[in-house]
DNA sequence: GACCCTACCGAACGTTCGTTAGGGTGGCAA
DNA sequence: TTGCCACCCTAACGAACGTTCGGTAGGGTC
């Protein structure tokens, strides 16, 4: 509920500042791409800024990357970049967007299969937060590192969709473990958040598998790591 | 246990700005690292400069924070920062110095004391880190978010002394939790420290205790979140 | 008084920043 | 053919950046 799906197909509108539409076509040519279409697709202009801007925001920071330098990423002039973006603010803008639908698409596919067992259901989310995590990764993880950096305006535009998604497993993780109180809940749920979001910063998903990554880190949050027995 | 000393026991300081940090005990301990050159330091004008800058760097940034920012916070000229600094990087590695230096001490008092219990000692040495985290905020909290974008050289320059906490955290886990293989502690261990030092950004000491959080954090990490229940 | 030292300042240096103005393509629609 | 439009360019703007330099006030030492 918390969430609004009405994106839509509609490449119509172009509001000035309209973000959606574009944000819906860039995951349809991410998956294109990924499907094995390597053909560089119409406004390949836009996206190749925005992904070469999230790599650089991601491992730079913002301030640290000028836009001379996401130009020559893309191999382009800086001015040209103000073709497709109004400033750089409105850049990462709309990386924080796209990241933060990743995740929030992640979480739907994760709702709609539901498992028994309140562990498994746990790690089923774990796991499609991860894999969104690393999926699109220079994206979703500049909402980690980035985003408590990034000017106040950007921050202020982005703060709405990850108090949305917060609420979407603060009612999860209510369900998984009814006994725990509201304070004890909020600390768990944000100790594992902060886990997972970290893992941006460790864990290589080249080296292992996110799917394992997923299980080792629902398994401590749902059974603990001391065996029962120890009060 | 907590080292909380000489919080405001001299006249000293004369600024109502400035935050009470107990970093004297560092500063002796560099005066006496630093004997060969004779030079004594008394510096309360530097160590104004290290609290505003510490505070900056980690509400606004590394990059984000000018060096006139600084000065203007601790009623100086920007001139002057570079009669205590050599330049803008030495005063982060300042700062990250004096927040690994917290830490470790803490975990030094935690690790004096030793309780029985695997998971007594767990919970014990996760409110020690977290206590030094919040007592000592704005030096500790740099190495979580502003250090991922500090430049190469001041990154290169603290990564020792982070590593070498890291390690004794992993022997102290190893001995908690024997039964787990070393990827799965390896990821254990790296999610704890997700999960706490991510608590610097929704955490305030001031409405709750440290000693709750630390509780309700080692009490999911050692237990888990889920009743007793087959996996 | 001569000397040194710490702490700070005013003024400026050269560089890089985000951003803008204006011009030139090539392709597509009429 | 003409006109438009998406796209990229060169060139430059003012502002802010980190940093340096020469100088000064004050205090301690012989």
């Amino acid at each position: 509920m918390p969430n609004e799906r009405s994106v839509g197909s509609d490449p119509g509108s172009r509001d000035a500042t309209s973000i959606p539409e574009s944000i819906d076509a860039y995951l349809a040519d991410v998956a294109a791409f990924e499907a094995g279409s390597g053909t560089p697709a119409p406004g390949d202009g836009k996206q190749r800024i925005l992904d070469a801007a999230a790599e650089l925001f991601l491992t730079r920071g913002y301030a640290e990357t000028s836009i001379r330098l996401i130009a020559d990423a893309v191999g382009i002039k800086p001015a040209s970049i103000y073709h497709h973006f109004t400033n750089k603010d409105s850049l990462l803008t709309e990386i924080l967007e796209i990241g933060m639908l990743a995740v929030d698409r992640a979480f739907d596919d994760a709702a709609a299969s539901t498992p028994p067992e309140p562990a498994d259901r746990l790690e089923r989310h774990v796991a499609a937060h991860l894999e969104a995590l690393f999926a699109h990764h220079a994206f979703t993880a500049t909402h980690v590192t980035v985003f408590p950096f990034a000017p106040p305006a950007v921050r202020n535009a982005a703060v709405a969709a990850r108090d949305d998604y917060e609420a979407r497993w603060a009612e999860l993780l209510g369900e998984i473990a009814p006994q725990l109180e509201p304070d004890a809940l909020r600390i768990a749920r944000l100790a594992l958040f902060g886990a997972m979001n970290s893992s941006v910063q460790w864990f290589d998903p080249k080296t292992s598998s996110t799917a394992d990554l997923a299980s080792a880190i629902a398994r401590t949050v749902a059974h603990g790591m001391i065996p029962t027995g120890a009060s």
